[in-house]
DNA sequence: ATGAAAGCGCTAACAG
DNA sequence: CTGTTAGCGCTTTCAT
């Protein structure tokens, strides 16, 4: 066989990549044979196929999922809008990635940065062809996607935000919040604390949470909300703003984990010792809360339930046409760890 | 929705999207020139101009870079191989988008989990036809890409290995952790550890930064590495096995910022002073590091002209069509800050 | 300044 | 079981 012209003129950055072409023409077979067997679609004879794959192998071929794409009219894609900064996401999207492999398809992620904002990433998402999105984070409400996303299925995930006629997947925040107060005020916590994510995704429905559980425990007037964010430093700043105080609650409810941590961390350098003198919560049940060392008290939420749920509910208005929006609500529940304990007296 | 007129049976999300086709009817052109004027070009006068922009938001178009990408044959995208997991990590990519976006290209992100290892996510880039790939780890060496990515330029960013034909940008790790030695042995430090990164890509330099400085100061017979990794739960770890100890050095250097959180928040628990009784010293100077509680004494890396001279090099192979291996290499500097300090006693 | 035609790499539909 | 044909949405080249 001779060299081509290709092989030849092989460059930095020139080498041109073997095409279905390529691999039909060494074995001496047609383009959809290839194609066929490459796919592991049956007809192809165990032969032909055999050599079809050495063929494949020797030239380096790889397929090229945006001419498939073009062709077959679907990119068997979901879009992820989420911020790689919070690891609860990133646990999420860990969790997205095992449940759209297992389905057939593919995650293109869009990452939220301080230079991308969403209007941008999901423009980015919908060039690429994606079949649906799977929102984590709703940046500027949900106003930037109304033009862009008409046409698509769009799942909130772990974001609550009221748009009646998209799907939304999450926990019940309020009830596992409620679950963080009962916990204390079981322990013997009456001065309850909480710090809050401000505007956050998800911040309303925990402070409502907080709010109902401590007026069902005769302890409306002791309603204390602090606000925060969800960030280890956002604890931190509330920590600081506790000891500013004259008096210190005996208990906090944080954000999430990340607060919760940031929390403890600053009250322990300050000596404050945890549970001893105050008790935490967090939120998410993340990694971080997991580790021995932290050992956190918090609300878990089930990620990889959430995300299968998610990635459920975008393949079937996919695949089975639905169209009214479905509402998953998981409920969470309380792990207790070690930074919560009954209140020094 | 009912049965449109052209095709009755739709896939679920029913509208089509518009094509160029649709807006240059729309507007009464041809798509060429519908196509020059959504890509900036000049040659369609201002009339058609403003009639195609306002016809592509009425019909809500948006182009299909497959398309656009199977025509031009540039993909205009630079994949990139992280961990989301990794705080720096996720720092550098932030990073790497606006530098890409400065320069007209794009960014695929391949993220690496627990159920994709790099093998298959390099694959997958290459099927979405990244045209240069920017590594930040090297999970299963450099060997599995040696097929998939021969012909890519490859550019290898915070994780040297020894690929002598790829391009490499990297701080000078030995150097960084040579100055942290230098720092606590002028605080009146001898007895210094150091929490490496076992395997993990750069922990051979860090490591050998490490000793070589002990050695330089007359120390060599202080050397104790301890295993660990790149996470707070290895730095805990570390913790544990020093409480274990007979006696506990006066200082720690460790794998980088998340490992050195983990072993402070370890010995804080355990009521250990940082850095009264022991001082420790983290690496890269991530968000993490800076947040005013935690105040970690660190080795900064520049990552926003780590990610340019990343960005830079894979560019000028692509533009340039540069074929040499080029080695970039920043050198660190050491930011002291609150968790070090002269020995007690 | 604009249009017509060709074709990128692949797969669906049909022929053989 | 395998080959032929056509065309996805776009951009390039060339003609007008």
């Amino acid at each position: 066989m001779t060299i081509t012209s290709r092989e030849g003129s092989r460059q930095a950055g020139g080498a041109k990549r073997p095409t279905m072409s390529d691999v039909a023409a060494r074995v001496g077979v047609s383009r959809p044979t290839v194609s066929m067997v490459l796919r592991g679609l049956d007809g192809p004879s165990e032969g032909t196929r055999q050599q079809v794959l050495v063929a494949a192998e020797e030239l380096g071929y790889a397929p090229d999922l945006s001419a498939r794409l073009l062709r077959r009219h679907r990119s068997l894609q979901l879009g992820v809008v989420f911020t790689m900064r919070e690891p609860f996401h990133v646990e999420l999207v860990e969790h997205l990635y095992s449940c759209v492999a297992a389905r057939g398809y593919d995650l293109a992620l869009g990452a939220l940065t301080p230079t991308r904002e969403q209007r941008h990433v999901v423009a980015e998402l919908i060039s690429h062809r994606c079949e649906a999105l799977i929102l984590l984070d709703t940046q500027d409400g949900t106003q930037s996607l109304a033009s862009a996303a008409a046409d698509l299925p769009v799942v909130q995930l772990a974001c609550p935000v009221a748009d009646k006629s998209r799907d939304v997947v999450r926990s019940d925040d309020a009830k596992g919040v409620r679950q963080a107060v009962d916990h204390l005020v079981e322990l013997g916590h009456s001065a309850i604390s909480h710090v809050d994510a401000g505007s956050r995704p998800g911040a309303v429905e925990r402070r409502r949470g907080y709010r109902t559980a401590m007026k069902r425990h005769g302890l409306g007037d002791r309603i204390d909300i602090i606000r925060g964010d969800y960030t280890q430093e956002a604890g931190s700043k509330a920590a600081t703003e506790l000891q500013n105080r004259a008096a210190r609650p005996t208990a906090v409810i944080t954000a999430n984990d990340d607060c919760a941590v940031g929390l403890i961390d600053s009250l322990l350098r300050e000596h404050v010792d945890v549970p001893a003198d105050i008790s935490v919560v967090g939120y998410d049940d993340s990694r971080l809360a997991r580790l021995p060392f932290v050992s956190l008290t918090t609300v878990r939420q089930d990620a990889a339930r959430l995300a299968e749920l998610a990635v459920d509910a975008a393949l079937e208005r996919l695949e089975t046409g639905r169209s009214e929006a479905k509402k998953a609500t998981l409920a969470p529940h309380l792990v207790v760890r070690a930074t919560t304990a009954a209140p020094s007296s």
